[in-house]
DNA sequence: AATACCGGCGAGT
DNA sequence: TCATACTCGCCGGTATT
């Protein structure tokens, strides 16, 4: 005697626009304008990017991550264009909020950034799709009564498609993609539409001459390990069939790290000072997470917006602002006299990464013993 | 031979 | 020139055990 096992259903929640709908649920007097969410880097009155815009500016060309100042000239002529300052901490805490709710209608959970979660309802829904529809529509309904919010809900059989089934219907939209249909929708797609491709890996794929999902299904396995490696070359085959087994799980946070852009390039280490507050943020991270790093790394951008990082591993685990703080300039030391001798070069943003967390099981300990 | 570490690259929000 | 701040994952090369 077997149980009876349903296939499973996922629910993927995207929250539309969401720092740029946050900013309209604040002050709804700005809905129907163009908003732009701004991260001001501060090294002049107005540079920065474009981090999210609703959909009023992204009509007229204001994507996310363009400067600026070319936000500015697109939207000069539109005198109702808001642009405002990006307010992360508001956003996470409405985010909190919603994630709460989402967590509440699933078995599984996982959230995968600010404003995007899965939601595995497999034996809730029975393996049904049109229970899984009745539950999303449901979902959409209360985060929009609770907090006035539209968001995207896509239905699959695995993770990626029900991501899939989201990225086609946004905004405000609700698509279910039943496993009958997976190949239908996933065939003409353009390769590049396919999560978690993006340019580099499309245009690769161009060159063996696979533009649409259909032909990467059929493509011959060696040439795509060959070019993409064992993992991702039998990975990509089977996205573009529409299978993925990874499963709805809560993943805790592998690292942390804070970057920023300086008020001029540097050509030498001359911006010590800069780093204090990045060490003593991801210190305090650290503490209030109850975890130590075993690994501490550097960050740094040139001008012409390559990314280069240096690391060290260290043996005992560490919280310490100092500590850190002491193995970065050492790496930013050794980096700049490696890199004096390959040529000139600037360096434009610098930040801090840290790694390989691991409980601090100690304090756990003693927090516990305070209270018996 | 297996595992760890390192730096680069790619993708996504 | 105009180009944020994060997080995750894989690749290949090299070092360590």
């Amino acid at each position: 005697l077997t149980t009876f096992e349903p296939p499973r259903v996922v629910i993927a929640v995207d929250l539309d626009y969401f720092y740029a709908q946050c900013e309209e649920v604040r002050d709804p007097s700005i809905k129907g304008k163009p908003v732009v969410v701004c991260v001001f880097s501060g090294r002049t009155e107005e540079s920065g990017a474009v981090s999210t815009a609703n959909y009023v500016a992204r009509s007229l060309g204001v994507n996310s991550g363009i400067p600026i100042t070319l936000a500015k000239r697109i939207l000069h002529e539109n005198s109702s264009a808001v642009f405002l300052p990006m307010d992360i901490e508001y956003y996470r805490i409405v985010s909190d909020r919603i994630m709460g709710i989402l967590r509440s209608k699933s078995e599984k959970f996982e959230q995968t950034s600010v404003d995007e979660a899965y939601l595995d309802v497999t034996s809730k829904t029975q393996g049904n799709y049109d229970a899984a529809e009745m539950l999303g529509k449901e979902i959409k309904q209360e985060i929009l009564s609770l907090e006035k919010m539209t968001c995207t809900v896509g239905i699959g059989k695995n993770k990626l498609m029900a991501k899939m089934a989201v990225d086609s219907k946004k905004p405000d939209g609700l698509n279910v993609i039943v496993p009958d249909q997976v190949q239908r929708f996933m065939n003409p797609l353009q390769v590049g539409k396919l999560f978690g491709i993006g340019p580099k890996t499309e245009e690769k794929l161009r060159t063996i001459g696979v533009n649409t999902v259909a032909e990467l299904a059929q493509a011959d396995p060696n040439t795509l390990t060959n070019i993409f490696g064992k993992h991702l070359g039998p990975t990509l085959k089977e996205m573009a069939s529409g299978e993925d087994n990874s499963p709805v799980v809560e993943r805790p946070i592998e690292q942390f790290s804070r970057i920023i852009t300086l008020k001029k390039n540097a050509e030498a280490f001359d911006f010590a000072e800069d780093l204090q507050p990045l060490s003593s943020d991801l210190s305090r991270k650290l503490v209030s997470s109850r975890l130590a790093c075993k690994s501490i790394g550097i960050i740094a951008i040139t001008n012409q917006l390559k990314i280069k990082t240096r690391s060290k591993t260290i043996t005992t685990p560490t919280q310490s602002r100092e500590e850190i703080l002491k193995i970065v300039e050492e790496l930013f030391s050794h980096f700049f006299e490696e890199e004096k001798l390959a040529g000139s070069f600037k360096i434009r943003r610098v930040g801090i990464r840290i790694t390989d967390l691991t409980p601090t099981t100690i304090q756990k300990v003693r927090t516990l013993e305070d209270y018996v």
